[in-house]
DNA sequence: GCATATTTTAACCGTCTGGTTAAACTTTTC
DNA sequence: GAAAAGTTTAACCAGACGGTTAAAATATGC
């Protein structure tokens, strides 16, 4: 029997680390192999092929990706304590990866069916809850007016931007690399007033 | 001579097309060559190589991208309306050519030295002029404290990202494409009050 | 109409790539 | 210790791909 997972794991991580970096199109099965240290026959005999590999590393992602985010906006706390746990841990994630919002964005773009079987999102985005807070907190005329779309994407997008835009930014900047790696860490405290700001009267 | 030069801006228009959706790694010259409506030994003819073929088309894209910005930050107007305008721009380029933010980002990720030939940034992110203004306005009281680098993060984030993560979005608001893209029409006026909020004290 | 530039056709090349195969060797399992 | 599962080696295959070539055909400029 198997000895261990440690195989199949190996060569999971390794394909993480090439698809993260390359994407699908880009990435070789032999980089892959080299990359978990084994040779591409025993490749193809844990996934058969690259697309299946590559299916499993990204649902693997996107899973760990979703289950980071899952219920904070479930909790039992106020608003804003949410909204500051919210930019926490989607931070921390990309403090860990910073390629994983590209990695997404670009394999979901070019094929969105990758996303289809995660029919939960409603778990990590529950806009009909938050609308119901968000209507609550506009009636007691505390936030101005706002679309619960608007309020996820300016909030995420507050977030994630920084991290997908890294090498323009860079340039626009003129900052080198652990300069704009140093800004990054700062945002979190200016992302929550910034928004917190956006959202009161 | 040259007839005229259609048949290069076939090509360029085509590989653009191409390019854009599939990037460099995920296109083919052949791919290209149908799309243009010639053949491949032409295509080769007026552009040696894939490399070559895509910077020139890289460099084009990123050229009109910041032509379009460039300068809004220094005509003689209050900042509100630079920032106005700032923003109908930016979203205008992206309802024309909406795979445009993924395609820069994803291809200066995987590439940075595609843009060091891009030495003029400071004119179209005008940092330290910049700096000055929103000095002003915080001295002034109007604003809230906030460094130019998150000045501007926030703004070309709030601009860009739902059109970097349409897919994502799309599935997590659970909308179709038109409803999608109707909402992407409506968010002009939403960033706008959104991010003048975020920066009132 | 002649020279030049453009475009097509179609075959071809070398390399890369995903994937397979078979035989041998090693480790695990019981 | 034998069967089964895991792993390596190394060669191989077919197709895709970027790129080239040469000759013929077509258009253009003067």
């Amino acid at each position: 029997m198997a000895k261990d997972t440690s195989t199949e794991q190996k060569i999971a991580e390794a394909a993480e680390r090439v698809f993260l970096v390359k994407g699908i199109a880009g990435a070789r099965m032999q980089e892959i192999a080299d990359a978990a240290g084994i040779n591409k026959a025993l490749l193809h005999y844990y996934f058969r092929s690259k697309e299946k590999l590559f299916d499993y590393v990204f649902q693997r992602v996107f899973q760990e990706f979703v289950d980071t985010l899952r219920e904070v906006f479930s909790e039992n706390e106020p608003i804003e304590n949410q909204i500051r746990a919210f930019i926490a841990r989607y931070l921390r994630i990309f403090e860990e990866k910073p390629d994983i919002p590209l990695f997404i964005q670009t394999e979901l773009y070019r094929n969105p069916k990758l996303i289809e079987q995660f029919t939960f999102m409603e778990s990590v985005f529950p806009v009909n809850a938050l609308r119901e807070v968000i209507r609550a907190k506009i009636e007691q005329g505390e936030w101005r007016h706002i679309r619960v779309a608007d309020f996820l994407v300016n909030l995420i997008g507050l977030c994630v931007y920084p991290y997908l835009a890294k090498p323009l930014l860079q340039r626009a900047f003129q900052m080198p690399e652990d300069a704009y790696d140093n800004y990054l860490k700062q945002r979190e405290d200016a992302v929550y007033e910034f928004f917190m700001s956006g959202l009161r009267v």
